[in-house]
Formats: C-alpha cells, structure tokens, sequence
DNA sequence: CCTTCATTTCGTCGAAACGCGAAACATCGA
DNA sequence: TCGATGTTTCGCGTTTCGACGAAATGAAGG
C-alpha cells in the first residue's frame, strides 16, 4: 500500500510527469533535466529522489556527472505499467511535445556549456567549516 | 496533461485507493463507504468528489441515497488502466483484505440502521434560514 | 592538498490538501 | 407544508507539498 502510494503520489506532479516523458528516449544528465524543466537544481534534486524512491526511475554517478534513466525490463509489473499509462496518457500532449523539442536543442549541447548560465552561483572567497 | 494530472492526485491518498478497491465488487451507497471508512460523511464527500472528477467513480441519486460506482466499459482508456493498476498493486494488501471483510459485514446491515449511529448530529430545534 | 563544480541536503516560506463541524441543500414521508 | 434525514458545501485549523537559496557533499583535476 504504502509503495504504491509513493508511486501515485510520485506521478500525481506536472514537473515529475516532464521528467519521466523526458527520459523515454534514454537517460539524461541531471543538468540537462534541470535546464528542460527550468527550474533550481535543488528542486530538480527532490524531485527525482521522490521518482527514484518510487521506483520509477534509476540513477547512476559517472564521474562529474550523474545520470537517470526509466527502470529496465527487471522492474517491478507495477513500476512497468505506471510508466506505460504515463507514456500513453501523456503522449498527445502539447507540453510534452514542447518538451520534446526542446530536449533534442539541449542535446545538442556539450553538458559543460549546459552548465554554465548557473556560474553566478558560488560566490565568496572566504571559506568554512 | 491537466486531465491525467486529475487522475493520478486522486489517486495518490490512502482513503481515495480504499474507497476504489471497496467498490471493485459493485456499487455502495455513500453511507456504506462512510462507514468503511470510518470518516465524517463531509470527508467522504469530497473524496468522492475528487474521484468523480477524475473520471473514477461514476455517481448515481435514487432518492434518498446516493450510490457511487466504478466506470463501465464506456469509459476512457486512461481510466481503465489506471483502475486496472490500482486493482493489480493493491489486491493483495493487509489493508484492503481488511476492508474487504468489513464490508461484508456492512453490506449485511439495511441502511437505515447504518446511518444510525450518527443520529448524534443535528442538535437544536430552533431554526434558521 | 586545495579548488572547482555538479549534485544533494537543509531550512524556510507560501500554496494546496486533508480532516472536521456547522450550515445549506434535497428528498421523502406525515 | 413541515420535519427528518442523507448528502454536499463552506470555513477553518493543521499538515503536507513544492519552490527556492544557502550550505554541505563528493569526485576531478591542478
């Protein structure tokens, strides 16, 4: 019950739903789901650990970079069909043909150019501890 | 994208999956889900709203009562699936077993003494209007 | 080491959701 | 028409959720 509700609440998002159209053509870096969905990194952050947790998706650390994709073909029957009632529900829509578009632009940029309108980010030199 | 959104917030609640798996043998009357429940009748209502929006529940008036029910065939695709996943994850839940026992014995009471127990309820005998 | 940088965690804020009781609504029966 | 009763709507307090920025984490590379 409470597993399959993380998967419900997990697809019950707009940004969440993006996410998961977006990954079907095969996995993404977390900055370029950042840059489709334009929004904080932090936020992006939550959002696929609530997709991660649910199953729905996997994560992977290479290197800099890390990666998700949609679960393969040993997920759970549950995680399986959630993902297929997304993909069919959501397939005709007009933001995630958007999206879509969008995506393959993202692509086709190098992941360190991705990342750089966020420069303005780390500021001081004093340091912490 | 609004539409599905609809159907996966109404799905992601505890009460709201309890009160789909309680219909999969057939329609109950409102006061037999509140009893299920175990909720205020205002509570139950809106629940059974959000579903009845989302296209989940099908809504029915015979005179004093009021019956819900799943969708027939007529219904979306989308929904279909989507109450064919629920049914699948949660058949086999402590929870719903649970709640499929308690509604035999709910469903053996004639609704008149169901709704009794919450005679308790309209006080005064002033009016107002 | 020490810096850099992509990502995550944490704290906070406003918006939305859940639950209830009171009141309104609607329907039946006298 | 009046009163009783099942259901819905409304208003409110509490909890949960989504968004952000600041700080922490961890891997690369000098």
């Amino acid at each position: 019950m409470r597993s399959f509700l993380n998967i419900t609440k997990a697809l019950a998002d707009e940004s969440r739903l993006r996410i998961l159209m977006g990954l079907r053509r095969g996995e993404l870096c977390i900055c370029q789901i950042t840059a489709l969905l334009e929004m904080a990194p932090s936020t992006v952050s939550r959002h696929l650990s609530l997709l991660d947790q649910a199953g729905l998706v996997e994560k992977r650390k290479a290197g800099k970079w890390a990666y998700c994709r949609l679960p393969g073909a040993a997920a759970p029957p549950v995680v399986k069909q959630a993902l297929a009632l997304v993909s069919q529900a959501l397939n005709p829509t007009d933001r995630i043909a958007q999206d879509a578009n969008r995506l393959e632009a993202i692509k086709n940029l190098s992941l360190e150019e991705l990342c750089l309108p966020q420069n303005n980010r780390r500021m001081p030199k004093g340091k912490k501890r």
